[in-house]
DNA sequence: ATAAGAGCTACAGCAACTGTAGGTTCAAGC
DNA sequence: GCTTGAACCTACAGTTGCTGTAGCTCTTAT
């Protein structure tokens, strides 16, 4: 038999097998082919899912960029620059930073939020409700140092 | 008239105000009350939702909330401890402990994240896919400092 | 031959809203 | 009294990125 799909003959592996590779979940593999960031890929005779060595690549590819954190509509942009490599990179670059720079801001805020946390969670001396700080401050925006 | 419920007569606002004194959408207002964290307010002649002070200082504690990063959940636990004034604030001080904990630990994820993409950031030179770092970077996982 | 385990589809659920459609009510101006 | 536009109403779909479940079928080892 002569494979159909360039994937075919090269690895043979199952979704399990993907999932496992590429530490992520069955079903996440599936939702991935769902949404088109993964294609279809090759079915055995009893219409299992059969992958090949560039489906994994492409898996762990996906895998990484979401440890990065970039969300689906990137990762569909940044797989589509790295399809036509002759292309320039800027695309790419431009992705990356507009993500670092989201990145540096989610940090700020959160850094503004651990120090107004500290601030509350300090000011707690135990004893009742009525007297709590925390549930104070929740309740009163007149006490906190800056915006959020 | 007398009023039925405890709100009506002291403020009587409609959920437009509500939504604008507090900082969110009406249609916030309407989920926070489907979902139950707001109760079912009094309603005028024409089924329109009135409602007094104590409704508008309730919506202020959970958009504060909200904005100190709390989640639904954790904010009916602390409307509720927050209603009965006399127990300890035990509980209250470890919600808010254990969410600065979440605080921290997401914070010191992303600056990991934030190192490793200024590292990809920075190793792009321009010029086309190819040779793009970025792009390589988010191939292969062997190019990473840390795990994520 | 059988039984465990993996795979299949289809769909519901999560968090916390947001947006839309298609209608009703209110308030102000004439 | 009438009109008009803003605000309000309900009900439901969509967002993001999966995860879980039900009820099957298929593969593989014994």
């Amino acid at each position: 038999m002569t494979a159909k799909h360039a994937d075919i003959g090269l690895a043979d592996i199952g979704i399990g097998e993907m999932a496992r590779l590429s530490g992520c979940k069955v079903q996440t593999v599936r939702y991935y082919e769902e949404t088109g960031l993964m294609p279809e890929p090759a079915r055995n005779s009893g219409n299992q899912r059969r992958y090949g060595r560039a489906s994994l690549e492409r898996l762990k590819f996906i895998r990484h960029c979401r440890n990065f954190g970039f969300g689906l509509n990137a990762i569909r942009e940044l797989l589509s620059l790295s399809e036509d490599p002759n292309q320039s990179c800027e695309a790419a670059d431009k992705l990356a930073s507009k993500h670092l720079a989201a990145v540096i801001l989610r940090i700020e805020q959160l850094q503004t939020l651990r120090e107004e946390l500290t601030r509350m969670t300090n000011a707690c001396a135990g004893g009742i409700v009525a007297d709590c700080r925390v549930v104070e401050m929740l309740a009163d925006h007149s006490m906190c140092d800056g915006e959020h």
